[in-house]
RNA sequence: GGCGGUGUACCCAAAUGGCUAAGGGAGCGGUCUGCAAAACCGCGAUUUGCCGGUUCGAUUCCGGCCGCCGCCUCCA
């Protein structure tokens, strides 16, 4: 039984989608106004754990995550570079692709981008204009909170509580309350702009989400995920849109991952520790241990990201890999069956129910390990059969699908492979000197050799 | 101020009203190895921020205190 925990009831439930064999996720996406950083990813990341694990258990996925490529930010930035808004978004939009790339998480269903789905944003505000919750102030289209009860459902934030004026910005456009959040903006001088029913300007920031989500899933969703930071406002006026045109549920579960924390504080660019994924990449880390790192913490759990806790999750990784290569290349001539499969298969069940709960990844992760220590030990002790060796290459692959950090070896360049046998010579002949000296020749390289039974093993060092 | 989270060994991090408080990393000792690497074996919390309560029994439930963190700013 799959349980998640739904941020709108505030407790564990169990998860079935309204169609049965398939789920509806959507996933908050990035602005593209600059490259996304570590944090961004944390969140990313989780989505991407979520829809592997849905789809291991058998689901089909559809699963949208928008692209704001119109904002105050984008507008700005651009602007200030010189660009078109569309060429300036174009650049971080594919840097973001890239990105997810590098960190192999799976390309979701659908990527909409809210410049393309304008006519799809006006629609729902008429929609909900002709519901009466909305009202015109100086060209721009208010969303009027007072007129949806449910609002503040999500986000527990009490209306009443809310100082007015102090932390808003209130002289840019004239709301009837605070509270209210603009859902088309009018045109301002020099910014770009749509020719619409109500006239020339630009949707808000929140009518996207439920403007798209809506087209490509219908009006009520399985899952929607995101930050912690988003829920207020962000959620709570996406439930108003959305239900607010549609009368319809609009999220049967709302999941909300944690922030992450870098070396004990939050990331700001003022502290110096603000990091990109390029920046992680210069400083040495690879994409897999990045991957790693940021998987291995349940997601509802802040997450601190520091140089130690990045060299473990290299480990970590480096030990996983290690013993899939090991595997591998087993050339197992034991026939006695000892029993080994049905020894390891607990492991894998226990990795499953884990991440049944909640995806609890650490004791899942603890599972995968046992599952690699009572294996290492059975080709220790040689029992382990061609049949085992197919079981357990077979259980890893499974896992991998959701884990997403095994890599297949890369090929050896000849001249290196020339050397490693050179090196095989010169340690028969008992000449360790020269052994030695090719072995640092091979990690200058970028090779390791690791001396075996079976002979010389070459990987390349990441 | 309002709302929420969290405090478990050197670091990261599970779990449970009572059986030895997972797992990873780092460290130490050993096996293997020409050396190394990988792998294997062994070692670490008399104890779960502090104080009190409930209970036969609490790290787990309740109350208080302290610490840290987040949201309340178009920040994932």
């Amino acid at each position: 039984m799959i349980k998640f925990y739904n941020s709108l009831k505030k407790k564990l439930e169990k998860f079935s989608p309204i169609e049965e064999k398939r789920v509806k996720i959507y996933s908050c996406g990035p602005t593209v106004y600059d490259y996304a950083h570590i944090g961004n990813f944390r969140s990313y990341i989780f989505s991407d754990l979520l829809r592997r694990f849905l789809k291991y258990k058998g689901y089909k996925i559809s699963h949208v995550m928008n692209i704001t490529d119109v904002d105050d930010k984008t507008i700005h930035k651009a602007q200030r570079e010189g660009k078109s808004l569309q060429q300036f978004t174009k650049e971080y939009t594919e840097a973001f692709f890239h990105d997810l790339r590098t960190l192999n998480i799976e390309e979701v269903e659908f990527y909409p981008r809210a410049t393309e789905h304008i006519d799809d944003m006006v629609r729902l505000i008429k929609k909900l204009e002709r519901k009466e919750l909305t009202y015109i102030s100086e060209g721009s289209v208010y969303f009027n909170i007072s007129r949806f009860r449910k609002y503040g459902n999500l986000s527990g934030v009490d209306l009443g509580g809310m100082k007015k004026g102090s932390r808003v910005d209130h002289d840019e456009y004239k709301k009837d309350d605070i509270k209210d959040f603009v859902l088309w903006k009018a045109k301002k001088q020099g910014e770009p702009f749509w020719n619409t029913v109500y006239g020339e300007g630009r949707p808000g920031w929140h009518i996207e989400c439920s403007a798209m989500s809506m087209k490509y899933l219908g009006p009520t969703l399985d899952i929607h995920t995101g930050g912690v930071d988003l829920i207020f406002p962000h959620h709570e006026n996406e439930i108003a849109q959305s239900e607010g045109a549609t009368g319809k549920p609009f999220v049967r579960y709302w999941l909300h991952c944690a922030h992450l924390i870098v070396e004990g504080e939050k990331m700001s660019k003022s502290k110096n520790n603000f990091f990109t994924l390029r920046d992680l990449l210069k400083k040495g880390y690879t994409p897999r241990a990045i991957r790693y790192l940021l998987l291995s913490v349940h997601y509802r759990k802040q997450l601190n990201f520091t140089e130690k806790s990045a060299k473990a999750a290299t480990a970590a990784v480096l030990k996983i890999q290690n013993f899939y290569d090991t595997v591998k290349e087993l050339r197992p001539d034991n026939k006695k069956n000892h029993g080994v499969q049905n020894k390891l298969r607990p492991f894998l069940i226990n990795f499953d129910r884990e991440l049944e709960n909640d995806l609890n990844i650490s004791p899942a992760l603890a599972s995968l390990f046992d599952f690699i220590h009572m294996t290492n030990r059975f080709i220790i002790e040689q029992k382990i059969t061609e049949k085992d060796k197919g079981f357990i290459l077979k259980t890893l692959k499974r896992i991998d699908n959701i884990l997403g950090i095994l890599q297949e070896k890369e090929s050896v360049p000849e001249e290196v492979l020339a050397l490693v046998n050179e090196r095989e010579e010169a340690r028969k002949s008992k000449d360790f000197k020269k052994a030695d000296r090719i072995r640092d020749e091979v990690i200058k390289k970028g090779f390791v050799i690791e001396d075996t039974k079976e002979g010389a093993r070459v990987k390349k060092i990441e």
